[in-house]
DNA sequence: ATAATCACTACTAAAATAATCATATTTATC
DNA sequence: GATAAATATGATTATTTTAGTAGTGATTAT
C-alpha cells in the first residue's frame, strides 16, 4: 500500500509548477529550482519531468532559461490521474482491473477481489475528486492559520 | 497501492482455516491442504503460517495428523489486522505514520500527507470493518447465487 | 561562441519479493 | 521402538523493483 518515491516526487513537482501556474506563460521553471523546493534528487526529478511530459502533464523549453511549465490548468490536473500514469493503475492486486491473476483459480468467486475494488473505488474517489487547483486552495488555506498561529503567538 | 503475495497469501490461508474453523478442536488443516485449496506454494505459505502464529493468528500441531488451526473465532479476526502485520501499516507514504521522512522538509505543512491520511483512514475504515466471519457469510451467499444460476441455466 | 538548460540512454547499488533448500523436531500410529 | 507425517527454523537464492547516478547530446538566450 505504498506510493514510490518516483510517484511523490512528481506529485511534488507538479505541484510547484501549479504554484507556479500562470503568471506567464514565459515564466518555466528549471529542474534544479523544482528540485530544490522539493528536497528532490536532481537527476531523478529530471527523468520524472520528462516522463510527465510524455503523459501530457507539463511542457518544456530547451535552451538557456529554459525549463518546465505546466500544460494544462491546476484545475485540469486530478492528483489521481498522475498517481496513475506513475504508478500504474490505483488497485491493491492485480487482479482488480485484469482479469487474469496467477493466485487465483477462481476469480469470480474470489470474495478478496471483491474487497480490493471496494478498496480501489473508495481511494480513487478521494485522489480523483482532487484537482492541482484544490491543494493549491488547501496550501494558501493552511500557510494563512500557520502566518496568524505566529501573529498571535498561540 | 499494492499487496504482496504474503498478505495476499496470508489473508487466502486464514479464510480457509476460517471456513474449517469449529468443527472440533482436533480439526487441523495441514500446510499442504492449505495451499493446494489456495493454490499456493508450499514451502512459501509454511513461513506465512508459521508468521501467523507468531502473531497469534493461528495455531498449530505438530507429528503425524498436526496442522494449523485459527487461534480465535473467525469473527475475533478483522481484515486489516492480518494486512498490517504482514503487509506493516496501512499508508500510502512513510510520512503518514511516522513524522520523520526524508523526501520532506515541511510535514506540517505539506498538503500531501492530509490526502495520504484520507487515504489511509478510508481504505482502514473498510479492511477494520471485515472480520473473517462476514468474508465466510459472504462467500456463502455467494457460492448459494452461483448454485442456483446453474440450477436455472442462467 | 558559450553557458545553461532540457533530452535521452545506459548503468548500478540496494532493497524487497517470492520463493527454495536443508535440517531438525515433534508426534500419531503400527 | 521404528517409522512416517507433519511442523520449526535458518540459510540461501533468483528475480524484480526502486532509487538513483553518469555521461553524452541537442537546443537556445545571451
Amino acid at each position: 500500500m505504498k506510493i514510490t518515491y518516483k510517484g511523490d516526487y512528481a506529485l511534488k513537482a507538479i505541484f510547484q509548477l501549479a504554484l507556479h501556474y500562470g503568471k506567464s506563460d514565459e515564466c518555466v521553471m528549471s529542474i534544479s529550482e523544482i528540485a530544490k523546493l522539493g528536497d528532490m534528487p536532481v537527476k531523478f526529478l529530471e527523468q520524472i519531468l520528462l516522463a510527465l511530459r510524455r503523459g501530457g502533464f507539463v511542457k518544456s523549453r530547451r535552451g538557456v532559461k529554459g525549463g518546465f511549465l505546466l500544460a494544462r490548468h491546476p484545475k485540469e490536473i486530478k492528483v489521481g490521474e498522475v498517481i496513475r500514469f506513475m504508478e500504474g493503475p490505483i488497485e491493491p492486486i492485480a487482479c482488480v482491473e485484469k482479469e487474469s491473476y496467477k493466485g487465483c483459480k477462481d476469480v469470480a468467486g474470489c470474495i478478496f477481489r471483491d474487497i480490493w475494488k471496494e478498496v480501489k473505488n473508495s481511494v480513487c474517489a478521494i485522489v480523483d475528486a482532487l484537482t492541482f487547483e484544490d491543494l493549491i486552495i488547501r496550501y494558501k488555506e493552511k500557510s494563512l492559520k500557520k502566518s496568524s498561529m505566529l501573529e498571535y503567538n498561540i
